[in-house]
DNA sequence: AATCTATTTTTACGCGCGAAAAATTTTTAT
DNA sequence: ATAAAAATTTTTCGCGCGTAAAAATAGATT
């Protein structure tokens, strides 16, 4: 490493005695040029440390390398897991990846995506809020942007949504619920900002009728992103009156577990499969906290790694093909039951 | 807002009927230009919806609007929450913010400030990763770029600090822990992540000098940021050897604590300072989810608002005086000790 | 109304790189 | 060895905006 400070590309093109134009390809992709040059070019590259201008190349350049990452609400360790594994993907294929949080507010994700725009990004990965998306911002960034929806599904916007096959997380917990004791009750939002909500709920009716049990829905009340301390405040309130209809309850998300088992605990209502419980609880998602909730929660897990990577490679097959698909691709995943002491 | 639109700002002058460089100069800071023009720009604004370009913008300006906020673990809900905080501070003053997370891990420490770099931020909020961060690198980079570090401190390195006062959060604990019953043991990491752990732990033993106890130090084995889980390891080995010497714990962490509570339920060891409970568990940091543990944790609570707010505005001084200081400047926030039914 | 000052306009150049076209070299195939 | 193909170099232009300096204009002052 010289002490030689390089201005710009032009510099760098006199001192490695490479072409300027042939460095710009290089930059561009080093697999477009022959091998021999892409060897010259590294080995000055050891002696010279330039870098491009980013802001030069992606003022210039029809697309830049930019992915944009958009997550609904990032103090939920959920979006923060999945957005890591991305942010990782993205950068292991060299892009620039950058992350957003919308912070559960319409206003936020609408200006994310307006000043996402104006970094001209070769796509995104979008997990809308849901029911909190004003769909028309999102349905006109998509037309312009090449994006994949995640986690949260609008209905025929985006190129592409990767997300959870809820049935599948719902008929694995019904199913080891009925089995395993008395049939659950569900436990959810009353209006849940997201629509796995609503296909899990309808998933739970459809294993209960199926299995032959009399659904019992309980909808609390609450709104935001605070599903936590939504959870507690509707247990507390079904705990200080009538109680919960079996002694079995499957919650729609496991943050609202998490507000549920609290009500118990300070209730003195002991949680768990094992004798002398009075309740079981079951969840999904298997949220990062869920193995240290006391109980510990039983519940179905995501496949971070799996959501993540694909969500990564379908965007990135759709940055190659131009960014339109011909067809709207869905792929989900299954869910994994993880069984811990809840249930 | 007519259809026309605009390619750049010569465009946009034109139609305006604004010189090109007025423009220039209101876009770079609205205050620069007479209020009658101000209006004008305004008004041609509301009709053509005409932005710059950031690119452009950002390549020919000594110093951009970007800034830059790092964190160390973005999966820990408390940086989620602080990131947050300061996101929409910068946003508020007119600044790009963008957010990173290293993940606990220093190479990628190191790539965020390569590549921040690259960005030529007017400024940079950073929560090092402490004792896992490469020193130099990190001086190197605040010598070029004005950087406010938070959260964790590094001697000498940043213009300014703003963090918490760790022996406030101490001393509350124990003196209330004291006050109420037996004198805590001081549940830790033997090699804690970042220098708030070691001033904590110093702060423990003067004040338990101080008030005439013996101390206690539990040293728990672990690398990573999987507190919650060092945290549960940690105290099952405890209870399945000696138990703890005192019946009351004090924890470095609410992380570290979350885990203990895990294991504490999963060892039928009853926590509280109820009748019947066998021991009373406190922390510090009031995590998000420290109302949800059970039971709920009694902490020492950081001033959210205050840390992030400080930060930003030290870093707004700091960017206005041309990236220099004096002299280093520390703030540092007491805590607020919140009570619960752990303690 | 004349003078002064602050602001705007005019003009011109530079930033660092992408991209296209034509000329040249190197590689591969025959 | 030679022709054809591929890769590279040269040349030239453009992107959208910052910025500097000089000229023109507006507003404030007396």
């Amino acid at each position: 490493m010289t002490e030689t400070k390089i201005r710009n590309m032009e510099e760098f093109a006199a001192l490695s005695g490479i072409s300027r134009p042939t460095l710009s390809k290089y930059f561009h992709d080093p697999e477009s040029v022959r091998a021999s040059t892409r060897a010259r070019i590294e080995q000055a590259l050891e002696v010279y440390d330039y870098r491009p201008n980013i802001f030069a190349m992606n003022q210039n350049r029809k697309l830049t390398k930019n992915v944009g990452i958009v997550v609904p609400y990032l103090a939920d360790p959920f979006f923060a897991e999945i957005a890591r594994n991305m942010e990782q993907r993205c950068f292991d294929a060299g892009f620039r990846p950058t992350l957003y949080s919308s912070h559960g507010q319409q206003h936020l994700e609408n200006d994310i995506l307006d000043s996402l725009r104006s970094l001209k990004p070769a796509g995104v990965l979008l997990a809308p809020l849901g029911r909190a998306s004003d769909k028309n911002v999102i349905e006109k960034f998509c037309a312009d942007v090449p994006t994949v929806l995640f986690d949260s599904n609008i209905e025929d916007i985006g190129e592409a949504f990767v997300g959870s096959d809820n049935f599948s997380f719902v008929s694995q917990t019904v199913e080891y619920l009925t089995r395993s004791g008395e049939p659950p009750c569900f436990f959810e939002m009353r209006t849940p900002a997201n629509p796995n909500a609503n296909k899990r709920r309808i998933a739970y009716l459809a294993m209960m009728e199926k299995l032959g049990f009399e659904p019992h829905v309980l909808k609390i009340d609450g709104e935001g992103w605070g599903f936590e301390e939504i959870g507690r405040q509707g247990a507390l309130r079904i705990l200080e009156t009538n109680g919960f209809p079996t002694n079995t309850v499957l919650c729609s998300n496991d943050r609202l577990a998490i507000g549920l088992l609290s009500a118990c605990y300070e209730k003195g209502l002991r949680v768990g499969r094992s004798e002398g419980s009075a309740l079981r609880v079951a969840s999904h998602d298997d949220h990062p906290f869920a193995r240290f909730t006391c109980p510990s929660l039983t519940t179905a897990a995501h496949d971070y790694n799996s959501v993540s990577n694909c969500a990564f490679s379908t965007l990135s097959k759709l940055m190659e093909a131009g960014g339109r698909f011909s067809s709207r691709v869905e792929t989900l995943f299954a869910a994994r039951l993880v069984l811990r002491a809840s249930a």
